[in-house]
RNA sequence: GCACUCAUAGCUCAGCUGGAUAGAGCAUCGCCCUUCUAAGGCGAGGGUCUUAGGUUCGAAUCCUAAUGGGUGUACCA
């Protein structure tokens, strides 16, 4: 339901009738229940373009506003403040409307885009870390939700599967067995490190490792078959992290790095011809204005860096895959140099002007006292020891509680623990930096997963308990009905809000105010206690079933598994 | 040095395309379980929105500067 959509083409009706020019009419949420459902304020300013008092211009305008049918009444307060209530018939009879749609009635974007969204990037040299985890998770969310709202989606998971430290690990790998599938490769950070020493021990050793990363290059098949082995056993690493994770990425969604090699001169070829690229130093380089250092595309000795990787892949997402719209999900650490690659790339017409590129950026996971996260050894947590460990703690959580059989609490815990992991991170507004407490995302308090979890385990737990057909209508008969409803109903406007800014934690705060309404509502209005008459207690297990379908769909999204008990 | 970014309650965070008395959770202190999952709900206290200017009828929000954190800055990705 585009509520926000309605109300603006009903005001801009009502000014239009009255004669008065507006160019945008922004309907905001009202900021306290007393002010009603939904406000406009742009009279205001509108009255100072006109300079005429703006209660009289509110005055004429509410006289013109359409109030059959989603609105109910309007009010002008303040300095011209129209306030705007909502009608209980219509939110009942739209709640009803929706009770049976799948998509609980989200609607589909007007103009779908293609839309590119890289994300997770793993290197392949090393075993997936904490770093990954925002990375995947957040790219993953808008993956869903943009495919949910009718986009095209094109995942694109661009691992590091090149450069020169694979030199060392397939020559360490060749001295060690024979391939990456009868190597024991469980433990890629133990890998690297032991190939490292080699490297540092033996002057042999690091000349072979050096002279394998030409014979990649070179396409010498011995070495390929090696590194292609090598890259096999920790893309399957990855895939396991993404099993237990939740995470939507296959290899059909891999393009590596590697991939743009073959691109990459022709990429150097286009900034020359256009002027863009000097030699500096005997690199090839760009310099933009304002920048005063250059972005080097091409090494004195020959080699190419991530800039022309980047760039090649620009080009490929908008000339092959077509995309309207590219959204990388990385570090917010990388905004520097995708402020770049995005500027060279429209400057050599690589990129149309109508493609939006898009970095979406997220900031560093932190500890209790504020460092960067690490293990107490002051290295990096592997990403597959972080959810284990997650899983271990949910079901430390919930086993008092003594609601499941060992089967069942494991799997509850899975749910859980994951879901307490990536629910944290995407409730945090994307772009600060966050604090990782155990503590505080396994917490039944607040703004959490487990809450949202707890709030459907509980309606399912109503359902139980009422065993029988759920059938009738949707009537707000109060307050706080009222708001449940309107709030169920605001859940396209949020996903809306949520796809334009790729902001994930607009979807977190919706869920809890929803989650925090049913509970008030729940407290207040009893459902299967005695004394309620039929159609009373019908309507409300209906808000109860509606409640429980945007909070599983807006879970899912966020790719957090509902359970019905906990 | 230069650039970017952040600064809101004791703590963790919302709010930021300008709007009415700045909101949550945790922590602290009260109240509500023979009554649908109380791991819940209700209420109280707690704020110079870092500082100083500016724009405006109106600023936590926009602009400028200062202060304090973080980050990035020529051949790694």
């Amino acid at each position: 339901m585009k509520i926000k959509l309605q109300l603006s083409k009903i005001i801009e009706n009502a000014l239009k009738n009255a004669n008065i020019e507006a160019d945008d009419v922004v309907i905001s949420d009202a900021t306290k229940p007393e002010f009603g459902d939904y406000q406009f304020n742009g009279v205001m300013k509108l009255a100072k373009q006109l300079k005429q008092n703006p209660r009289q211009i509110a005055q004429t305008v509410v006289e013109h506003i359409d109030t059959t049918g989603i609105i109910a009444k309007v009010e002008i307060a303040g300095p011209g403040f129209i306030n705007i209530w909502l009608g209980d018939a219509w939110l009942s009879s739209e709640a009803t409307a929706i009770l049976d749609d799948e998509r609980v009635g989200v609607g589909y974007v007007d103009q779908a885009q293609k839309v590119v969204v890289d994300y997770s990037g793993p290197n392949m040299a090393k075993q997936m870390h904490v770093g990954h985890l925002r990375s995947s998770i957040i790219g993953d969310t808008l993956a869903t939700l943009l495919e949910f709202l009718g986009d095209e989606v094109i995942r694109q998971n661009h691992i590091g599967d090149w450069g020169t430290q694979f030199g060392m690990l397939i020559a360490y790998l060749e001295e060690q067995g024979t391939d990456g599938v009868t190597q024991n490769l469980k433990d890629l950070e133990q890998f690297y490190k032991d190939a490292k020493v080699r490297f540092d021990e033996s002057v042999e050793f690091a000349d072979k490792a050096r002279d394998y990363v030409v014979k990649i290059q070179q396409g010498d098949k011995h070495c390929l078959r090696l590194w292609q082995s090598f890259i096999d056993a920790s893309l399957g690493h990855c895939e396991e992290v993404y099993d237990k994770l939740g995470v939507n990425l296959t290899r059909d969604d891999v393009r590596a790095e590697s991939f743009y090699n073959s691109k990459l001169p022709s990429v150097i070829k286009t900034l020359k011809e256009k002027n863009i690229s000097t030699i500096s130093d005997g690199a090839e380089c760009v310099f933009l204005e304002g920048d005063e250092t250059p972005i080097i595309v091409q090494k004195g000795d020959g080699g190419f860096l991530y800039a022309t990787t980047d760039l090649a892949a620009l080009e490929f997402r908008v000339q092959e895959l077509k995309a309207d719209r590219i959204c990388y999900v990385v570090d917010a650490r990388q905004a520097q140099h995708f402020k770049q690659v995005f500027a060279i790339a429209k400057m050599a017409g690589m990129v149309a002007e109508n493609v939006t590129l898009e970095h979406i950026g997220f900031g560093t996971m932190m500890d209790k006292s504020g460092k960067p996260f690490k293990t107490r050894d002051g290295g990096v947590v592997k990403l597959i020891d972080l959810l284990d460990e997650a899983v271990v703690r949910a079901r430390e959580t919930i086993k008092e509680r003594k609601t499941h059989s060992d089967e069942a609490l494991e799997k509850v815990a899975r749910a859980i623990g994951i879901g307490a992991v990536k629910y944290a991170d995407l409730s945090i507004s994307r772009e600060s930096n966050y604090l990782f407490s155990w503590d505080k995302m396994l917490s039944f308090d607040g703004n959490t997963s487990l809450y949202m979890q707890y709030a459907y385990a509980r309606i399912q737990s109503i359902f139980r308990k009422h065993d029988g057909v759920i059938t009738g209508s949707i009537v707000v008969g109060d307050e706080i009905e009222h708001r449940l409803v309107l709030m169920l109903l605001k859940f396209e406007d949020t996903l809306i809000k949520a796809s334009i800014e790729a902001t994930p934690h607009t979807i977190t705060s919706y869920l809890y105010d929803l989650v925090s309404l049913f509970m008030k509502f729940y407290e207040q209005n009893p459902i299967l206690k005695e004394g309620i008459e039929e159609e009373v207690k019908m309507s409300r297990l209906q808000l109860a079933t509606l409640t429980a379908k945007v909070i599983k769909k807006a879970l899912d999204i966020l790719g957090i598994e509902v359970v019905n008990k906990i």
